[in-house]
DNA sequence: CCCCGTCTGTGAGCCGCATTACCTATCATG
DNA sequence: CATGATAGGTAATGCGGCTCACAGACGGGG
């Protein structure tokens, strides 16, 4: 079974986190100050950070981190987006969310044991910085702030995994589509010749895996609100026609 | 439809959290120590905080809290047993975890929408205690790892609650109930007079409920592995006649 | 330009499981 | 002891969705 992102794990890589600095600090300040685990930090604050932090770019198809990686690292997305998932035995992957600008990911023991089996790839290219859990452990003592910042972030990750099983036990496929299509439109909806786009690039297999299903059965039913005026999709591009019949099935 | 544990929400409700202490200084103070949020911390830290901790009691079937609830708190489980579970708009439910002793549940703005549209019920005569935003915030500032700890549980939990997603979207019924069993073996095993006993009475719809199916598809599967002596059940206990057929089963 | 790899669309067959419909057993209560 | 409520067992039926098998579309590279 031939799978894209699968494949793409031997495609390129991370560079090392070593690398020289992309931009000029003032840069890295501002990207910084996007990101909610540092709300509400002053501007010498967040150079300080800044100066320890290590910058990676991670190319299309490159892994953030993956279950072998055993190096703990926190990573912090500041530009470009990551798809976070988990590999069955068999191949088969699930799409559990889709990280961009300022959320978090982390890979270790104390953090619990948050990646077990979860990979983390770009799907655009992305910048990523990445804390050890020393340096974690330091920036929370010195701003307790951080560390209630994770604790929101946790909670709203926990929250809709939870609210996603719900889903996954009762819904059909089509409703399904059609609440992941929703949360798709809130968080990237812009608008199009008619109706509104999604600003991102999805084959129906990435459709597929966001919500448990085969690639045939996510076309079908692609077929299906197609015929009824619902939804649009061409190339990798979805479009929403019917925004209010989309919520509609979504709510059941 | 009639639910069990939906009818029951008319039944035994809390007790209102000004009652009187139901036990002795010191004993509340043990049953602080082995509350994983307080892991670390010295006699005279607990003693200080158990005097501000409002402790209640929680009849079976009482829900600790639920959606419509809106005072903001922190739920901390000393003893007994609590059910999470979402409630979809026909009335199924979906019970999403177990909380025994010294785990935890918030329901507070500034901790995410965690427990948007979850209930929790005890299923077991159980002692709570909680703690307001305020309390919880003062407590993290002067015991930073206290927020480490949130955050190890927040993991923990939403670790979990991946893994389920997982399970739920790709394993047959006879496969989740086989992994749920392990689970739950793992935590509440006892030896039995053949093979090991689930230390806790579950009916059969409980049971369904904590795997996304219905009773009816449950107990047919639940026969199978009876006919295949890898698990027995009556009157709403469970017993695991061979461990290591069912372990097989889970992993597919 | 053509070719090849990736993506998309569709149909046939099959099976898992939800639903519906009963029946029995057990137990508490009047 | 009769009654009703709750739990457990099983069988018939229908359908949603997975699998398998192709066939067309598209796009990028030699």
């Amino acid at each position: 079974m031939l799978r894209r992102f699968f494949d793409r794990q031997t495609g390129p890589r991370m560079e090392p986190p070593t690398g020289p600095p992309l931009t000029e600090d003032e840069l890295k300040i501002g990207l910084l100050r996007e990101v909610d685990l540092f709300a509400g930090m002053t501007a010498a604050q967040l150079r300080e950070i800044s100066q320890t932090l290590p910058m990676q770019t991670c190319l299309v198809g490159g892994l953030v981190t993956s279950p072998g990686d055993d190096d703990e690292r926190l990573y912090i997305v500041k530009r470009g987006r990551v798809r976070l998932y988990r590999l069955t035995p068999d191949g088969k992957q699930l799409t559990l969310e889709i990280l961009d600008k300022g959320r978090i990911v982390g890979r270790m023991s104390w953090l619990g044991q948050e990646l077990a089996d979860v990979y983390a790839e770009a799907v655009e290219e992305a910048l990523i910085c990445s804390f050890t859990p020393n340096e974690l452990q330091r920036l929370i003592d010195r701003f307790p702030s951080v560390g209630v910042n994770i604790i929101r972030y946790l909670s709203d990750r926990l929250a809709s995994s939870e609210r996603e099983r719900e889903v996954m036990a009762f819904r059909s496929v089509e409703q399904r589509l059609a609440s992941r299509l929703v949360e798709l439109l809130d968080r990237f909806g812009q608008p199009a010749e008619i109706g509104m786009g999604i600003d991102a690039r999805l084959t129906q297999q990435e459709l597929a895996d966001m919500i448990g299903t085969s690639r045939e059965t996510l076309a079908t039913t692609i077929s299906s609100l197609r015929e009824r005026r619902i939804v649009e999709m061409q190339n990798q591009r979805v479009v929403i026609l019917d925004v209010d019949a989309l919520r509609g099935l979504a709510e059941r």
